[in-house]
DNA sequence: CCACGTCGCTAAACTGATTTAGCAGAGCAT
DNA sequence: ATGCTCTGCTAAATCAGTTTAGCGACGTGG
């Protein structure tokens, strides 16, 4: 690609010097003797052909490659994934480093191929991302080197970036308190399978948690809690509808993601209430489409872009080997008011 | 990462042959002379051993990585960066090669960085993604190697994958005239800028030529057009509400996408308004909440996992250097029917 | 009997960097 | 003059593969 590249060799030829020294200079080796005028000459040599090192050549020797791989789990196609990917990306660009991504699509075979894939390239780290929030089991044959796990932990223990789900749920309930419902307000998107299995979700719960023990500090507990057996927007549109039918109406719900707010929305829509005139609604994750509705939805972000970021900090600058939770701010919009009456 | 990976030499030694005989076995050359049975024990050997070769050893030498870079001008953390990155991870998979990503953020600092990196690892070929369907400039550092555009068109007239936007726009006005609608035909997003500026949109004009032409070729002109600043539901919102404001109302709406048709929707609920008893819709794009709206919309589907995937194709299969369209397919929902008189 | 070709394989060069070990010369003390 | 240290630098090994050039043994035809 492009013409001959100029290579070490070149440089030192033309500085006068040794490829030794050369070498010395460029990679800025402290206690060696070189003159400054010897700096200088590599300096100039290198800058007039334009030499940049040959990352193959550096990494045979070296076994490092500035180059972190990135293994998500399921499709990194959501727009969960681009936001990670973003964040690890700007991470890692500002460390000199290059992701390389692999997908395992929950498939043991792929998985493997993926880590072969990665083995065989030296990466210097692998990040183990979930795309939901859950506990995993990471492939043996990484652990020999390190491992960040992305919006997952493991029995292993290793080091994880997570989201603060759990104080998302108590400032999405505390933003309710604060506006001044307290005996009516409504839930919708329990699911027991989500809630207990961490390796579906540990989203679900900490939301949940988070939500109850901050009720429950204000002495207030939920009026009603729908079920769903998915997250999806038809799911909140039946478990609002439901809702709707009970003798006392909610004045707030917190649905457990915007998918399912969205599907409130609609039901709310066709039952001729007003957001938030009515009912109060707020949510989680921050999905394109909560700028979208009418009104505009309040939910607490996912923080992706932190998140890979984070990861990649961790990663590289070794963190503490605890799990680090990324704060989940809460975009105000305009579907939360006092209750009505 | 792990332990000590095993070398060619190693399996060379448990083979009782040379170094040679080895990489030339396991390369499956052809033309060497080297007995069944050294095939076998170098196999054999290699099995036993669980050899990978070291990448960048072989690199070295080769100036072949199996890896392909994927530049994206901005965001590769759009939904729509998601699916094309997907169908090129699967496609690259299926070669052997690998994903290197990185992201210029339409920054040229961040390009020129991006292209370095690239460089430096001497990847075997480069795709180069807008995320909105655009004319763009490649910088010349990449184009002495393989280039493909996703999603792009540049002046060099490199390889470039696209959607079929113009046989879109046909599909969808022909699904409005086959369901009998006529002379009460909407549109919804023109935009002087992105019709006429390449390096905005090629989506833009492809999708009105193709209904244009279809249209006229039935005999049928447009009733109204609704010009937007920008593809957002906000925009939508109100091209809307500003097309019933019309003394005729139309019998059917065409969208530039989703996102202005989910404004549209806003629009024709709060009108009391039902879609498609009163109003067909039909848009472009199959955004997710295509899906999730009430009735379900039907759309021209961008085949993002399908270009991603082609664009790997050309690059590795090496194609005709031409423009590569991928069909549109539309995803028939229930937001068209006939007109209600 | 010798020249020649084929077979089956190997030694060594090569890729482009890093790193270890060490050399030549100057300065200084003995 | 000799030995010693310090300075400023370099030769060569090394990483793990691929590739080129060629070697010894054997068979065959003249």
């Amino acid at each position: 690609m492009g013409r001959e590249r100029a290579t070490l060799a070149d440089v030192a030829r033309r500085a006068g010097l040794s490829k030794t020294a050369a070498s010395m200079v460029l990679n800025g080796r402290e206690g060696t003797r070189l003159s400054a005028e010897a700096h200088q000459r590599v300096f100039a040599a290198a800058e007039e052909l334009g030499y940049r090192p040959n990352v193959a050549a550096r990494s045979l020797r070296t076994r490092k490659t500035a180059t972190i791989a990135f293994v998500s789990d399921i499709v990194a196609t959501t727009r969960f994934a681009g936001g990670l990917i973003r964040g690890a990306l700007d991470a890692a660009r500002e460390r000199d480093h290059v992701l390389l991504i692999t997908e395992t699509q929950g498939d043991a075979t792929f998985e493997r191929y993926a880590i072969e894939a990665i083995l065989d390239r030296q990466v210097d780290g692998v990040i183990y991302a979930a795309m939901a929030t859950r506990r995993l089991a990471v492939p043996p044959a990484i652990l020999g080197g390190s491992v960040v796990l992305l919006n997952a932990t493991s029995p292993e223990s290793l080091p994880c970036v997570l989201p603060d789900d759990e104080g998302a749920g108590a400032m999405v309930a505390e933003t309710l308190l604060a506006n001044g419902h307290r005996d009516r307000i409504a839930l919708i998107g329990r699911n027991r399978q989500k809630e207990r299995d961490p390796e579906i979700s540990l989203a679900a719960d900490a939301r949940l948690r988070g939500i109850r023990d901050t009720l429950a500090a204000a002495g207030v507990s939920l009026l009603a809690e729908g079920f769903c057996p998915e997250w999806l927007p038809e799911h909140g549109y039946t478990a609002m509808r439901t809702l709707l039918e009970r003798p006392t109406r909610p004045s707030a719900v917190i649905c457990m993601n915007d998918r399912l707010a969205f599907g409130a929305y609609q039901a709310l829509g066709e039952a001729g209430l007003t957001i938030p005139g009515d009912l109060s609604v707020i949510s989680f994750d921050d999905d394109p489409i909560a700028a979208w509705l009418r009104p505009g939805l309040s939910t607490a972000a996912l923080p992706h872009e932190q998140m890979g970021r984070r990861a990649v900090e961790v990663l590289l600058d070794g963190g503490d080997a605890a799990a680090s939770f990324v704060p989940m701010p809460l975009r105000r919009r305009r579907s939360v008011a006092a209750p009505a009456d």
